[in-house]
DNA sequence: AAGACGAAAGTGGTTGA
DNA sequence: TCAACAACTTTCGTCTT
């Protein structure tokens, strides 16, 4: 097991928990999201003879969808096969050539550019290669059904990410996306929805409790706050406060009702930045786990402490 | 003076006739 | 295709600490 990282540079603690599917390492005393992308290095087979390593490892160049062609292109010749060609076949050669650049220059720049784009802007959200991965894949397919005409090749890449994103259990804001990409979030929304019905991807709606670590570290709150929350989220749940609400509100909420809790007030104006959302959605969200899950008297309790 | 609260009007999207 | 609708935002005035 290689370790970049292990100890926390905010509090040195060494509870760090390595949360892989979401690429995050999470501090566990205070909150922190000490990395947000990083690399597996483990092998996930093992060998036991030489044998089962022969079959078992893999040589190459990895095919990848962030490759416009999957890295396995083909180009029709250069100059050094032109040589050993006599005149007939020269003919064909450089007709060959001429088609060949044709369609490059058609779809395959279309999506070298657009790939670029992609890993520009998910490399600025420190988005796991699995997203990226997924999320060319979707491009590439929209590509391939014609989706992107009519549409800017930057929004379709940022719904491509979101949709990712959303898939992998690694929510990002419309916000985060549409600050990374430079497209209006609307707009973002719109191609995201426009491609996930066109391609048939379902996306389940996404848990308010996966936005909280992200959340709390952005505002320093601590361990306790981040699971108090994640607790009340669930309860939340369960007496159905949650669905059709957006899941950023619930979850901001959650954070707000919890730092009240534990006695590490922040401000309705704080919460509400680092979340993308406005204080009054809080307020409403807020006002509603006090009315459903008696939570006042846990938080009178950390008054009366003062 | 800052933060919390709430009312009212506006926005963009979904749904159902 | 249109109208009703729910969630969320913006704005603004009032109350609380």
């Amino acid at each position: 097991m290689t370790g970049f990282v292990k100890k926390c540079p905010e509090c040195g603690s060494l509870n760090l928990l390595w949360n892989k599917e979401k690429g995050e390492i999470i501090c566990k005393d205070c909150g922190l999201v000490v990395e947000e992308k990083m690399v597996d290095f483990d092998q996930e087979w093992r060998e036991f003879d030489s044998d089962a390593a022969e079959r078992k490892r893999r040589t190459g160049a990895p095919m990848s969808y962030t490759q416009f062609d999957q890295g396995l292109g083909t180009d029709v010749g250069t100059k050094s096969d032109f040589y050993r060609l006599d005149g007939k076949n020269k003919n064909k050669f450089f007709r060959l050539r001429k088609w060949q650049q044709r369609i490059s220059t058609a779809i395959e720049r279309n999506l070298k550019l657009a790939l670029a784009e992609l890993k520009r802007v998910s490399s600025y959200l420190r988005l796991p290669s699995s997203v990226e991965e997924e999320a060319s894949r979707i491009y590439t397919l929209a590509v391939q059904k014609g989706l992107v005409r009519g549409r800017s090749m930057e929004s379709v890449v940022a719904g491509a990410l979101y949709a990712a994103c959303r898939r992998h259990d690694v929510p990002r804001t419309l916000d985060e996306l549409s600050e990374a990409s430079s497209i209006e979030k609307k707009e973002i929304g719109r191609t995201y929805r426009f491609i996930t019905r066109e391609l048939g991807i379902k996306i389940l709606p996404s848990n308010p409790a996966d936005y909280i670590a992200r959340f709390a570290s952005a505002l320093k709150l601590s361990a306790e706050t981040q699971s108090k929350s994640v607790e009340i989220i669930e309860k939340a749940q369960h007496v159905e406060l949650t669905s059709g609400r957006g899941p950023t509100g619930i979850a901001s909420a959650a954070l707000y009702v919890a730092a009240l809790i534990n006695g590490e007030k922040r401000t309705q104006r704080e919460v509400a930045d680092v979340a993308g959302v406005t204080e009054v959605t809080i307020r409403n969200r807020y006002k509603e786990l006090l009315d459903k899950l008696d939570l006042e008297k846990e938080i009178k309790k950390t008054k009366k402490k003062k």
